[in-house]
DNA sequence: AAATTGGTTTCAAATAGTGAAACTTAGTTT
DNA sequence: AAACTAAGTTTCACTATTTGAAACCAATTT
C-alpha cells in the first residue's frame, strides 16, 4: 500500500518552501508565494515566518519581499569545502584544462538536476563563482547523462522520472525511450557526448566519475563550441578526460579530510 | 513569562542539526554528532534521516558519515545572486579595490557573526571562492564593528550577547562595557577601525552600509597589513571608502531585480 | 462609506514528533 | 565459538506541534 511519495513532515515541507522562494530568483512577496503554493495561507505564513526566523531566508521590510537567507551561504561554503568532490578534484581539473585548453565542468547530481560544483576555463577565472552552484537538466548534458548512465537502476528510475524532456534543441533526446538507448551506449563506452542538445553551439565530452565499488560521485567534462571544434576532436581527448576522472574517483575514496585553514 | 529562547519548532531544531554538522566542518559519524547533541538518540538520527533524504546533508554509505549536502550549494548560490549585496556591490568594490590597492572585503551579518560575502583583492583573483561563506567574529573586526554599531538598539542588545568576547590579541576588546564604547565612537565617526584586534598584524578601516531610512545591510572594508600601512593610512582613503559605501547602499535601494543570465 | 486586497492571529481538531526501551548488527574480547 | 560491547535502527504509547477554516486587521481602491 503506497502513501503519498515523500513529504518527509514537516521539515520537508519547510524545505519545500525555501526550493519555491529559490525557485523565482528574485524576491518576491507573500501573496505571489501563496498563488503558487501547495499550502493554505497560514501555513505557508508560519513557514516563511520560521524560516526567516532561522535566516534561511530574508525578508526586506521595506519592499515586503522574501529572499533566500545569507544563512545559507554560510551552510553552503561548508558542503563546497567539504562535502563536494572540489576539494579533491580542483587540481585535476587545474591540470587537464591547462593540456586541453579548454572549459572544464565538474558536476554533482541533485534531485534529478545536474548542479556544476566548479568550473575551469583555461582563460579566465572570474566566472568560476558565478557558476558554481547552477544547474542544468540531467537528460540533455554531458555530465547529466554520465552520471545517469551509471546509477543503480533504482535511482536511475526515480531520475528518469524527474526529467522534462524539454526539446532545447533539435539534438535533445526528447523522451525516455531515445535517452534509455542512449545510457546503455554510454555504458558500454564509458563517456558521454553532448551534441548540441543543450544549447546550439555547444558540444561536450563527459566521464563519470566512479569510486571503487563503481558508485557515481559526479563527473568531468571538456566543453568547448562547434565553431572551434568537432565530436571528433573531443573524441581524441578520451584518454585524458578518463584518467581524469579515474584520479578523482580514487582519490576521493581515499581521502581524510585535510584541515585546509 | 519568558518561554524558552526560541526555538522555532521542528524546524529550527533541524536548522540546528544541520548547524552542528557544519560546525564539524568535516565529515561526521552519528555518534561523534550525538555526544555532542541536546537531542536523544532517535530523535537526531531521525533528523539525520530527513535532512539526508532532503538533500541538506549527505550521506557517505561507504564511510558512514555525514555532511553537507549538495542542496545547500544550489539554495545559496541563489542567496548569492538575489538576496546578498554582490550583485550591486561588485562594480564598486572593484573599483575601489583598484583605486587603493589593497584587499576590499564586502560582509554582512548572520546570527551574531560577520560573513564575507565577496572579497577583491587587486593582486590576486584566486582566493574570491574560498573566501565568500567565511565567517569571522563580529566584536573584534572592522566590518563587524562597523555593522554593530548601527543596528537598532533591539538587533545590538540581541547580536552583543551572542559575542563571546574571546581575547585573540592584545588589542582585542574583550567585554561588552569596551565594545560598546567603541561602537558608541563608531557611530559618531562613521567608520569603524580594527587595530589588529582579530589578527595580529591585520588592520582595516570599514564603513556601514545603509539604506536611506538607515537600515545597516552590510558593511565594505579596506584591509591591509601593519607591514605595508598605518593606521593612520588607512584614515586617508576613509572618502573613497564612505563614498563607495554610500554608492552600494542608495543602489541597494533602488534595486530591480535583474535577468542576469 | 462600502468593498477589496494583502497580511496576521485564533483555536479546537488532527497530525506528527518524541524518547525510553528493546532490538539488531558488527566488532571485540574471553 | 560463546559472551560481551558498541554503534546504529526500530517500536510504540504518550505528548507537543502543526494545521487550516474562519475571523480579524490594516491599507487601498471603488
Amino acid at each position: 500500500m503506497f502513501d503519498v511519495p515523500n513529504a518527509d513532515g514537516t521539515v520537508g515541507k519547510a524545505m519545500q518552501v525555501l526550493d519555491q522562494v529559490a525557485s523565482f530568483g528574485c524576491p518576491v512577496r507573500f501573496s505571489e508565494l501563496l498563488s503558487d503554493s501547495p499550502f493554505p495561507k497560514p501555513t505557508l505564513y508560519r513557514f516563511l515566518q520560521t524560516l526567516t526566523n532561522q535566516g534561511m531566508l530574508a525578508f526586506d521590510p521595506e519592499r515586503q519581499t522574501y529572499s533566500m537567507g545569507i544563512r545559507l551561504v554560510r551552510l553552503a561554503h561548508s558542503a563546497w569545502r567539504h562535502s563536494s568532490l572540489v576539494p579533491i578534484a580542483r587540481p585535476h581539473i587545474e591540470s587537464l584544462a591547462a593540456k586541453v585548453g579548454e572549459a572544464v565542468h565538474l558536476a554533482q547530481f541533485d534531485n534529478g538536476h545536474v548542479l556544476f560544483v566548479d568550473k575551469y576555463k583555461a582563460t579566465d577565472m572570474f566566472e568560476t563563482l558565478a557558476q558554481a552552484g547552477k544547474i542544468a537538466p540531467g537528460y540533455c548534458t554531458g555530465v547529466g547523462k554520465a552520471i545517469l548512465a551509471f546509477m543503480t537502476e533504482a535511482q536511475q528510475n526515480h531520475a528518469l522520472d524527474q526529467q522534462s524532456y524539454t526539446a532545447y534543441t533539435p539534438a535533445t533526446l526528447s523522451d525516455r525511450a531515445a535517452l534509455l538507448a542512449e545510457l546503455a551506449w554510454i555504458r558500454e563506452n564509458g563517456v558521454a557526448y553532448d551534441r548540441e542538445e543543450h544549447e546550439q553551439g555547444i558540444i561536450s565530452i563527459a566521464s563519470p566519475i566512479l569510486t571503487s565499488k563503481g558508485r557515481v560521485v559526479g563527473a568531468v567534462s571538456i566543453a568547448t563550441s562547434t565553431n572551434r571544434y568537432k565530436i571528433s576532436d573531443l573524441k581524441k581527448q578520451k584518454p585524458h578526460l578518463v584518467k581524469c576522472a579515474n584520479l578523482i574517483g580514487t582519490e576521493a575514496e581515499l581521502w581524510q579530510v585535510p584541515t585546509w585553514s
